[in-house]
DNA sequence: CTCGTGATTGTTTCA
DNA sequence: TGAAACAATCACGAG
């Protein structure tokens, strides 16, 4: 038996939200040493691997930012509107970030697959830097 | 005018 | 297995 019984409904380990992927296959990156400076007027989405995904986390904000602004239009900053999220965040049940779960889910499995092309174009073309550099 | 900082949690990556 | 870095957002400061 698998002691199922525990009465902590461990809201974890449901949706389909894969903990985490060990390593596909990462081959040996030749790293060429990126200027740490990122281009802010281009995403550097061809330089280096495509950029990771907002989490459910920042889904939640973008639509708690929304609220928290329209009930605090005073906050500046958003180190405030942070902590609410958090704590909210926090608060929330597990229902209602399955919600957001779910939509980072999706995104991830997009970013799963620009990677896997974006590995693929290495191979072919041994490096994509594409032409962000000047 | 332009860039970095600050705060939050979740996911990613490397050794 | 564990730790560190990075993801977006907005206002402000410094040079």
């Amino acid at each position: 038996m698998k002691t199922r019984s525990q009465t902590a409904p461990k809201p974890l380990k449901t949706v389909r939200l894969p903990p985490v992927k060990p390593r596909p296959k990462q081959p040996p990156q030749p790293q060429p040493q990126p200027p740490p400076s990122r281009k802010k007027g281009q995403p550097l989405v061809d330089r280096r691997r495509p950029k990771k995904p907002p989490t459910a986390f920042f889904y939640f904000m973008e639509d708690f930012r929304k609220t928290y602004k329209e009930e605090n239009p005073s906050v500046k900053s958003m180190q405030e509107v942070g902590k609410a999220c958090g704590e909210k965040w926090n608060t929330m049940t597990f229902e209602e970030r399955v919600k957001y779960y779910d939509i980072a889910t999706e995104k991830r499995a997009e970013y799963e697959k620009a990677v896997a092309e974006f590995d693929k174009k290495k191979e072919s073309g041994e490096l994509s830097e594409e032409s962000d550099y000047d």
